[in-house]
Order: C-alpha cells, then structure tokens, then sequence
DNA sequence: CTTGATCCCGTAGTCAGGTACGGCCCCATG
DNA sequence: CATGGGGCCGTACCTGACTACGGGATCAAG
C-alpha cells in the first residue's frame, strides 16, 4: 500500500479490481504501458491514482469510452478544458435523469398492479398477467363474463 | 393487422418487432412453435396476444427469462399463481428502487460537481477532474499553491 | 537450488438481447 | 412462366466490461 513500486497484482489489490481487469484497461489504452523489471510490470503510486480516476469515472456513470474521452481532456493544456468536461458531465445527468424518469414509470406501473393484486388465485383472475397480456390462459370471459 | 394469419414479417410489423427477434423468442421458447403452409409460419391472433405480452413484460423491466417465467405462471391452474406473479412483481420493484437509488446518488454527485465548475479553465482548475481523480496532470501544486 | 506463488501473453468465452449474412426456397403478380 | 420480395435455416457477429484458460517465464523464500 505504502510501496511507490507493485506488481500488478499488488497495484490490482490496493485499487479493488482484479489483475485482468488492470490488463484490459491497459489495452484499452486507459492505463499508460508501465515500465517492466524482468518482464514483470511495475506500477508506481500514479498509477495507482489513473487506475483509482478510472474507477470512480465508471461509478459516476461513465462508460469506459467515455473515460478515455475525460483522460485526455484531463492531459489537455486548453483554458477550455474545464467547460468541455462539464458538457459531458451535464449530458451524463441528463441520461441519469431519462434513466431514473423510465424507472419510476414502471415502478408506478408495477405497484399499482401488485396493489391490485388479490394475492391470491388462479392466473385468470391475476391484475398483473392481465394488465400485461390480456387474455391468453383464458380465452373468452373469465373474470369478466 | 384485422387478418387472423399472418406470416412472420406481417406478425412482427403489427408488433413492432424484427424478424428476427420473432425467431429469436421461438427459439428462446418464448413463443411457441406456429403452424406452417409450405414452409412458412402463419400465426393468428392469440401469437400476436403472446409476442405482445413479452414486449410488455419486458417494457416493465422483466429479463427475457423472467417472461417465461411469468409465461409459465400464466398457463399454470394453480390457485397460488396470482401470488407467486404478485412476489415476482415486488421482487422487481425492489430491483427498480435499487437502481434509482444508485442512480440519484450518483446524479447528487454529478451535479454537486457541475454546479462548482467555473465553465472555463484548464483541466487543473476543474472541480469534475479534480473529484474523479486527484492530481496528474498538475503533478505538486496548480489551484492550490 | 527447489518450490510455489505470481506474472507473462494471446486467445477465447461470458452475459443479454438481439442483428446480420448467405444460400436456397416459396408465393403472388404480371 | 418469370421475377422479385419475402421466408427458410444455421451460424456468426455485435456491444460492454470483463473473465477464464493454458503453457511458459520469473521471482522470493527456504
């Protein structure tokens, strides 16, 4: 943990990822090549802290291309980087925002049926196999004839 | 759409689906097996009903495996069927809640970290770079020395 | 110097829910 | 009867983010 130099395997447990997934996001070109000691990859702390970006990224709703995108915005020297980085931030919330608005009408959808639900009976009597596929199990007027 | 047999591609029209993914749920055993003329599938109303209550089992949130699960609730005679739905339903609700929980802490986050960006400047005066990931690209000291 | 853990690399497989392709067959229309 | 659009089937491919495998190399400890 306090070692500036690891192997991958120490670098993939300070960071809570596995060693494959340290590989694959080298050759995603999300982690710099490290340098080697007799063949053997060796990681200092900085990469630690690339790893641990990239990680955070992805909890903040990142896909990993878009990671890409916020590490080279993030080694660009322009005075516009910063707006640059809120425009792609701005456009995640309004994804999570779509997300959460689609959830929620199913969500309602949902409850409302399973409020409805008897809780008990046979599938011809059920608001929800109803409510989704009207009459299949029960063909011409059962609960309505 | 009024004519009671179709072929596959007038089937999947009327429901808004591929082709192929009619095929698809036949060979997922979402569907079964139509009858054929020369070959060719013909399917009357009631595989319409059917194809339309995977699309809506799917539409509130339920897995292609969940649906047949739902399909086989559906065909059963069982007195408790409305109740073994109703657990898969709740069961579901829970999943959605999960998720717009994940979802709105990561939105309070991304907002939080929006709202302090002052829209212009260099990555390492970003707020939303400096969240994710601390210093590298201003390696010791940039916006705070 | 041996042993066992760890690392190397390339390739292939996983999951979900489809989508695409290619060669052949069938059916309705003119 | 020819033709073109659709349907047949099996198989392969797609996205995203890993995960697994196998055979060989290397390192640290005893």
């Amino acid at each position: 943990m306090e070692t500036s130099t690891r192997t991958i395997g120490e670098l993939a447990r300070d960071a809570g990822v596995h060693v494959e997934t340290v590989r694959y996001y080298e050759r995603r070109g999300l982690l710099k090549q490290p340098r080697r000691a007799g063949g053997w990859r060796r990681y200092d702390d900085e990469a630690l802290r690339a790893l641990q970006f990239v990680k955070r990224a992805q909890e903040l709703g990142f896909s990993l291309d878009e990671v890409s995108e916020l590490l080279s915005l993030r080694s660009s020297s322009s005075e516009r980087t910063c707006n640059r980085v809120r425009t792609r931030a701005v456009a995640k919330l309004a994804d999570i925002d779509a997300k959460v608005r689609d959830l929620t009408a199913i969500r309602v959808t949902l409850e409302q049926l399973s409020r409805a639900c008897p809780n008990d009976g046979p599938a011809g009597r059920c608001p929800i196999l109803g409510a989704i596929g009207g009459t299949t199990a029960c063909n011409g007027g059962c609960a309505n004839g």
